[in-house]
DNA sequence: GCGAAATTCTATAGAGTTATAGAATAATCG
DNA sequence: CGATTATTCTATAACTCTATAGAATTTCGC
């Protein structure tokens, strides 16, 4: 019992960063990381600018923090799906929805992460870019699995194959009204039922 | 034949304008409009940063310039393309390759113009809508006559579809190496292929 | 309530940025 | 060649931005 005491669910200090955080997701993902201004954080917060260097050292933190949060779990769903024993159809439609669904929640930290990542500083970039190759990758892998038991069509690489169905997930990202929740029902509908037929054998 | 010597060819002040312009598309494709400092531009050109006022008024003016290249031509290949007299299927191949052969020559601009635009200043950035919106009811109207002649499928939105199809393109904007002519014949081949087997009827 | 810790504030140093003014140099044309 | 025009340069004003220092205030356990 004594844990409860000492690790409260939810820390003041905690909460309090997540608000700082979730200001600068949605300051950057309204203006990027350069067009936006550490008083435009503070301003979304109603607080001053210098009061935000209590909780970050640098405006690069924040971003990396940001990134952080939009990019997480993502790899660990994808493994996840890739090795549930469902056809290689239903792996793409759940990675599909896996890869869309924290639009629901998420959709600042997430685009923040896709259009904004290539500012962070150079080693958190080089992390991010072996976490996106593996995440690749894992998609390759299910694609390839659906190719060799006839699922899928076999005249296509399966590496581009696996970025095509990336890039149209993240463009819808920036669909407008994308955040709604039901808007991301219905992107998830419709891009699961156009890459699904996409994979077919002819 | 006096017309010819009053307008020659390439003036030289349009072919500086066109190096200034290039340089100023390849630091904003780099860095991002506002990464990038007028003194990368004059870096990139060996000169001193106040000398490139003589050419733009102002950074946002450099901003539209390239993004105005970036963006040219679009809407008359897509309008020339709907109305030729070839099957839905080969409006939709030859759409997707409009969309991406400026890519073989104005990779930097047509980043710029994806990624950016939205630091144009409010007139331009409207104007620049505006034609984006136009852009994808004309290929939203191939998919429809698509649907009416029974060539594609009728279960989903031709709008949603339009998206996914410029989404998967300009998602491949940004794909390693798509600069080099022939990965961008290959992204060509693989994104058609997929999208035309997306359309079919089941 | 009181003392300690946490949080926010004021004030500002210091660096970088856009843009202007006017001088200097290079190119061009008769 | 000499004059006119085009282009680039130096120098700098004015502004914005990040980050630090230290004081003031609020919160919280006892």
């Amino acid at each position: 019992m004594t844990e409860l005491l000492l690790l409260p669910p939810v820390r003041p200090t905690q909460r309090r960063m997540a608000q700082i955080v979730d200001a600068a997701a949605a300051v950057f993902a309204q203006k990027g990381y350069h067009g936006a201004s550490t008083q435009d954080i503070a301003d979304q917060l109603g607080m001053r600018q210098a009061s935000l260097y209590y909780y970050f050292g640098s405006k690069e933190e924040a971003l990396a923090a940001v990134c952080r949060i939009g990019v997480e779990g993502y790899v660990e769903r994808a493994r996840t799906v890739a090795a549930s024993p469902i056809s290689a159809r239903q792996k793409v439609s759940a990675l599909i929805r896996s890869h869309l669904s924290p639009m629901h929640d998420r959709a600042d930290y997430v685009r923040v992460f896709l259009t904004q990542r290539q500012f962070l500083p150079t080693t958190a970039r080089r992390r991010v870019r072996a976490a996106a190759r593996a995440y690749e990758a894992i998609i390759a892998s299910v694609i390839d699995a659906g190719v060799a038991d006839r699922s899928f069509r076999d005249d296509l690489d399966s590496a581009e194959i696996a970025l095509t169905i990336l890039g149209a997930c993240n463009a819808a990202t920036a669909w407008p009204g994308a955040v709604a929740a039901l808007s991301v029902e219905r992107t998830i509908t419709v891009i699961d039922a156009m890459m699904l037929r996409a994979l077919r054998r002819r």
